[in-house]
Parts: C-alpha cells; structure tokens; sequence
DNA sequence: ATCTATAGTGAAAATCATTTTCAATAACGG
DNA sequence: CCGTTATTGAAAATGATTTTCACTATAGAT
C-alpha cells in the first residue's frame, strides 16, 4: 500500500522531470506513516527532531506535490490549517469532523454517494469531486 | 422575508445589548439587496461608490454579526474568500460550485439530509451541522 | 568520475485575508 | 443635553501560505 504510494510519487516525479530528493524522501516516508489528517504545521514539528534541517517551506511545497501526484488530499476542516490524508486508489471517503476536541473520523456510504452523482445530473452538471463533511460532538464529547 | 431578516438582527442587536448604527443599516440592505454567495470584498466593493466612508473592517464585522444573528450563513469554497449567503428559517440547502467560472447554485436533498443523520448517529455522532458541495463544471462551461 | 544545466532548498521577505488596536465618534438611557 | 459605552475607520498586527534569492544537489551527458 504504501509502497504503491512511493512508486506513484517516484513516477509522478520522473514524469514531470522533477528530481528526487532526500528531503522528498523524508517527507514522504513521514507523511506515509500517519494514518491522520496532517495539517503542514504538524508534520513540520514531528520531521523537526529527526531533520532539524528541512525548512517550513519545503513541507509546503512537497505536500502540495503529493496532492498534485495524486497520493494525498487536500483539506480545510475549517480550523485554518489545511490538512492532508493519503489517497488510495479506488477508495473514497468523507469526514466526521468533532468540534469538541477536533476528532475526524471517516465513512463510506454508497447510496449518498449515488445520490451526489444523481443530483449533480439532474442540474445538468458534470461533478468532478465533492465534499461531505458532518460537524457535530463526538460521542466521547458528549459526555 | 427581508423584513423578517431585519427584525431578526434588530432583536439580536438588542439582547446584546448592541447599538443601531447607520452602518450597519446600510450593509444589511446591500447584503438583503443580493442572492448571490458574496465574499466580504465584493459587498465592500459594491457598497463603495454610494457610502465611501465605510470602513473594510467594518463590513467584516457586521457581516460576522450577521452569521452569529443566524440571518447568514458563513462559507468557504476554497477561492480564499470567506462567503456569506442568507439563511431563511426553516430552509437549509447544499451547494453546487462550478470550477470553470466559479458559478454557486443551490440544491435540496431530503433523502440525503436524512441520510446524513443516520450516517452520524450510527457513529455515535451528535451532528450539528453539515458540509455538501459538489464541485465540477457547469452546463455553461461544458461546453 | 566530472561537468553542466536545471531543479530544489532554507531562510527571510512578501502576500493576502482577516483581526486587532486605538483614538475619535456616535448611540441611547436618563 | 450628559455621560457612558459601543462603534467606527485607518493603520498596524496576525497567521497561514507563497515567493524570492543565493546557494546546493540531482541527473544526464561527456
Ligand atoms: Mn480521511
Ligand atoms: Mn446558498
Ligand atoms: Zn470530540
Ligand atoms: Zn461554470
């Protein structure tokens, strides 16, 4: 899984005559590690103790790629950090988003997402992509 | 409808103990004037040539004020403007936003607003509120 | 292995939307 | 009309992200 994630970078990479790095190594390896929803801030401060060399600004950049790859996928949960979560080819999935304690948590559910497709039809426009996320207490915050 | 708008934000002035500005006026009727998604910039732009002496901040807060009265409804569709669209009581609709032109329009879905909160109980989730756009291209830009 | 062209990097500065500060002004109950 | 308190506009501050730039590293060619 996450090897497929590597190689599609790697492809990503050679295809668009960018080089391979050893920060983009680093990065991705951290990055592939977490199941979170990384904001870049996070990611930075976790790379910081092990590569106290790699700059804010190449996490930036280097996340944005992972984005444009198509392994990863960019968030606004609304908090003003914008997060990434991996992408598995073939799987999609919308977000639970706690406004407790800032918990997300995933689902899955084929007929809403039929209903998407349906309902972006009927207004004659061709979906790309969408957005679904509930916002709401946790259960472990409703206590 | 507008009216009711109005004596909405005037009681909400009122319990808090706000004051009644001429400003505020004035953007409540340029914001009630329009159905369009506007973004802070576009309702100052627009309210510049008759009132120049209305301050950028300003608009920002009182529309602020308007989304905590609950006769707006605060949106982000990731063009880095934060949006503000009316909220009428008792109606809740979802979004369709065209990547072309950038084009909002509106939908309503009660078998999927149900099954949302189904999607959300069964996690365990008190849901608050939610999220749906779906993005892509309009008739218009098909082509 | 070395050279060369080009992409990448880190640090700092720049952007951009939004928020805050602050001195001056306006609203409103008495 | 007064005094108290909220509001305003302009400018400065903020915070996340992006860009700039001088320097370095990568990768293909020699
Ligand atoms: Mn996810
Ligand atoms: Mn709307
Ligand atoms: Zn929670
Ligand atoms: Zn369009």
């Amino acid at each position: 899984m996450e090897l497929v994630k590597k190689k599609i970078f790697e492809k990503f990479i050679a295809e668009k005559g960018l080089k391979s790095t050893r920060q983009r190594e680093i990065i991705l390896e951290a990055f592939l590690a977490t199941d979170r929803h990384m904001s870049i801030e996070e990611l930075y401060l976790q790379l910081r103790d092990a590569h106290p060399t790699i700059g804010y600004a190449t996490v930036y950049r280097t996340l944005k790629l992972f984005a444009e790859s198509g392994i990863a996928r960019e968030f606004q949960f609304g908090d003003g950090q914008t997060r990434y979560e991996h992408v598995t080819q073939g799987e999609h999935h919308d977000h639970l988003v706690c406004v407790g304690c800032g918990a997300i948590s995933e689902f899955t559910n084929d007929a809403v997402e039929r209903m998407q497709d349906e309902i972006a039809a009927s207004h004659g426009f061709a979906i790309r992509y969408h957005k679904m996320e509930l916002y709401g207490l946790c259960a472990a915050c409703q206590k």
